[in-house]
DNA sequence: TAAATTTTAGAACGTGTGATCTATAATGCA
DNA sequence: TGCATTATAGATCACACGTTCTAAAATTTA
């Protein structure tokens, strides 16, 4: 057809997940994505359309990478376990965060969700999926024996959903392991419950 | 000694929360901070500073206004129903937030206090207060026999800290009342727990 | 080889930004 | 009544922003 393209589509999403993750949207301007990319502005536009566009594919291709190739890894394990480890898992990554950049889906639910339709519903489909592996985890675990049956999964898996939320936004201002490990220990207790 | 305001500070600093809230630090500008108040520039500038001061400001206003005077409010009433009230109406609020503005201090807390130590210093000390009310009013209740007490209320408090601000987290993408109420309920629970 | 098509390169565009300057107005103190 | 000091008003500043334009380069198809 025409003149192919020079550059790596995947290393210039990594770039920009890289600017966009740390900055913000509006944080980050074309230049240092210009920059960071090795692309020209004019390729920019010509390859992913404006820059709320090009945004809003860096954080798609963030989620592809980061959490949804993550929520698999404990989708094998015996529910209970795959939820403490989960759990343990965020909390070792928050507290080796020492940019703060925190979780980009979270940043972005805050940022910019509200300004953009289609990224609202991009987060909001995130976050689902998010819940919908705790809801598969929590009554996996509700069937053999391992999670408390005595509060249903649906509320559980929200429950979870929202400490997630509340951990990163708390590593983000004061990532030290007592305090996060404090907000997550009673969630699990809830899991195991006394059995009634 | 020299010429006095002209402005009320407090009908400014209201308006410029206004503002900063739902629009952000980066995505409110000077022209609409000064539509918004009345005053100049100039009299921004000279009056609080540069504009990250004037956010510091108003966030404090806000604080002092929105959260503070609320928090006071829960610590006349039985501790456990304190809480169940204090979660009831952070979950009404948010239901009824219909421009998505969320709570200006968790906003801050992911948009900003990263970039400014003065404001991360903030952010984490109202943080604070607030896991302060949450300790008290759990030590209370494990005391007058309301809550269980066989979790630390340390640990309890951080728990219901992070429970709260996932609330706001998924508030602002995903406002439906079985949802929110789903992740909360269970945190209730979790302080009555079966009383092992 | 020639035409068609798309990507690149980099300058350039207009706009909106945070911030400042100059001049004027209003007060307290001498 | 002057003098010093501070607040106001509005124009203006330089700059950075997102975006687009023009021209050259690279490829496929005919």
């Amino acid at each position: 057809m025409a003149r192919p393209r020079e550059f790596d589509e995947r290393a210039v999403l990594d770039a920009a997940v890289q600017c966009f993750w740390g900055g913000g949207y509006e944080g980050t301007s074309l230049r240092e994505l210009i920059d960071r990319t090795g692309l020209t502005g004019a390729s920019i536009y010509n390859a992913f359309g404006d820059k709320r566009a090009f945004y809003r594919r860096a954080l798609e291709h963030y989620l592809a990478g980061s959490i949804q190739v993550r929520l698999r890894r404990y989708e094998t394990m015996a529910p209970r376990v795959a939820l403490a480890r989960f759990f343990d898992d965020i909390l070792e990554r928050s507290l080796a965060d020492r940019e703060r950049k925190g979780c980009m889906l979270v940043n972005a639910a805050l940022e910019v969700s509200s300004h953009d339709a289609q990224l609202q519903g991009l987060v909001a489909d995130m976050l689902s999926q998010i819940e919908a592996f705790f809801v598969e985890r929590v009554s996996a675990g509700q069937l053999d024996g391992t999670i408390r049956s005595t509060l249903p999964a649906a509320d559980l898996a929200r429950h979870l959903l929202a400490v997630l939320m509340g951990l990163r936004v708390l590593a983000r201002t004061c990532p030290q392991r007592e305090r996060l490990q404090g907000a997550v220990s009673p969630a699990l207790a809830l899991l195991d419950g006394a059995g009634v």
